[in-house]
DNA sequence: GCAAATTAATGATTTATTCAAG
DNA sequence: CTTGAATAAATCATTAATTTGC
């Protein structure tokens, strides 16, 4: 409720123009005590320079919007748009049981997938988190309607069971986290790779999988 | 509420080995043949090499369950523990304004904090997200609770809304989705896996964002 | 006074929801 | 409508701070 969306911010910007005294290393109490790590005074940051966002307060019309934001390059359109080859093989993949790619192996999908279509890491990334939710929230649906609308005269309860069974009851169940080790990235939409470059083939493991659930 | 801490390992499983279409009826029908789209062979990916641990067949040597248990590299194993700089940085940030960095925001403020300790950008980006959330749901919680218990004698009545119209009320409401562009990266983390070696010295290197260069 | 056990905070990851392009 | 992209919410997991027992 209260989507109300204006646009109050940027009182930002003044702040750091000037930039007086600073007064940090008061406030914010860490958990319970501060740690202090060194008493040190930091020359302070030019963080100014780069927090200065997009300045939007402007007065600027519709029509004039140069996001300068150094991206864009609108190449190659908007959104990823996968091929037919990239979708069997990440649905293979799925299937197989991938369910949330580490880093390496994401890096690997991607470079396996740049072959027919550009791609990036991201896109392989929001892939899977997508298919995963979609077919956990189609497969719920199936299952309360059938659940919910027993029209069905129960002969073949059977089936019912089987069914429910049968679509992959695999390691997918709610939170069963395991915490492999991911990072997000940034630099824009662009490429640019900034892998760490230590790979080396580890053989990495895959899907950490087990119950227990707590 | 008693954590048990337990360490529960699980070793992936080859269930690579064989497709996963075995006797499990003709249910599972894959979308459609990964319809290559002309007669090019495309050397059928070597996914599998990646995605598959190690094949077990023959393990000469006893695996040895080297957990490795995350001996943590001294400086910096597991997790970021920010310094009082750094935090202050952030929360002046935060204050500032800033709610969602984007990927060169980041970048930026991941450079000067680096300054004052070790950090990653996805330090920054996750201390974004969740000092976001908290000091929503702190603010909420607060809320509900003035208005469920007016027992509090607000001899601070001016402390108090002071300090709350002070923390920015912003733009802050629900889901305001401006979609600026972000990407999620992965680099590795990878967790400490040497086994008895000293740690690599990786002395974390910022990511030098070189282009496609591997 | 110190160290183990508890508790509080908070970093990191996954899931749910929502927006928007095609 | 389908689905890629992005954000918010939930929650796991680990560390710092506090308390407790000696």
């Amino acid at each position: 409720m209260r989507s109300l969306n204006m646009k109050v911010h940027q009182l930002a910007r003044g702040l750091w123009e000037h930039e007086p005294s600073l007064t940090l290393g008061c406030k914010r109490l860490r958990p319970l005590a501060p740690k202090l790590t060194n008493g040190e005074t930091p020359a302070i940051l030019d963080l100014k320079s780069f927090i200065k966002p997009e300045s939007s307060s402007g007065p600027s019309k519709s029509d004039d919007k140069r996001e300068a934001v150094q991206v864009d390059a609108p190449s190659g359109g908007t959104r990823w748009n996968p091929t037919q080859e990239q979708i069997g093989i990440l649905e293979m993949l799925y299937r197989g049981g991938m369910r949330t790619p580490n880093a390496q192996q994401i890096e690997k999908i991607t470079a396996q997938l740049g072959k027919f279509g550009k791609i990036e890491g991201k896109n392989v990334f929001y892939w899977f988190q997508n298919h995963k939710a979609r077919e956990r929230q189609k497969q719920k649906r199936n299952s309360l309607g059938l659940v919910h609308s027993p029209r069905t005269p129960p002969a073949t309860t059977v089936a019912l069971d089987v069914n429910r069974d049968e679509i992959e009851r695999e390691e997918d169940s709610h939170y069963k986290r395991k915490h492999r080790g991911w990072a997000i990235e940034f630099f824009q939409q662009d490429r640019g790779f900034c892998g760490g470059g230590e790979e080396g083939d580890k053989t990495l493991e895959l899907f950490p999988l087990h119950p227990e659930g707590r």
